[in-house]
DNA sequence: AATCTTTATCGTAATATTGCAATATTACAA
DNA sequence: TTGTAATATTGCAATATTACGATAAAGATT
């Protein structure tokens, strides 16, 4: 890459490319829906519903954490993953506020 | 990476990630707000508006236009970028679906 | 035609991501 | 304490992304 210039652009900028990183693999989207639709967040059987290795499924659940979109809580030696309803908010704002910058006088184009 | 494994997933989980991906680089939301800001879809200026090299600029532009966010109609000898109102409206859609799917019920890690 | 402007592409370097086996860590159970 | 189950971390290989200078391509202008 030469040197990263991702610094270089707005605070709210990278707020918003972190968080679509996150989902930017079918993976990580696929481990979402599954905590989504689980009603108790179960954990550990993500790694048997994905057909991904155990560290890979790992891998993928910490960037998914650092990108503030679940947690994890300890239970017995299991660990609990669900969504972190909070940043979830502000992610889903972020994303809809941008989304609605879109107006029919904004395209020219044909 | 050893082999790619994004194909074992859903065909619309798949979709997901790619309008995830064109995101997901700070660069390529600055411009995307730049087009949305501009009235007019004016394009080369772009290039002004960013601190990045021209290069570097068209490969964004080309990733955005990949994933049907965006497209360029030739004016002259410039390009006029702008968005793809049609697909700015399924990826708005994706994003908006997957966001609702959380609910109070879904969180149970205090 | 010669030149300028604009955008795309090529080549290359630096860095990041993805994936997994192997291993470590942690908590529980016997 | 020894074993077992669950998760994280390490190390490494393969691939993708980011960045830009140089150059090419295509339309405009003179």
């Amino acid at each position: 890459m030469g040197i990263s210039k991702t610094n270089l652009f707005d605070t709210s900028q990278q707020q918003f490319s972190v968080w679509a990183k996150a989902f930017s693999h079918p993976a990580r989207i696929a481990i979402l829906e599954h905590i989504l639709s689980v009603k108790s967040c179960i954990c550990g059987d993500i790694v048997l519903a994905l057909p991904l290795a155990q560290a890979t499924i790992s891998q993928h659940l910490i960037v998914l954490k650092q990108a503030g979109l679940i947690k994890g809580n300890i239970e017995g030696n299991a660990i609990c993953y669900c969504i972190d309803a909070e940043n979830w908010g502000k992610c889903k704002n972020t994303f809809l506020i941008f989304f609605e910058k879109l107006n029919i006088q904004n395209t020219c184009c044909s």
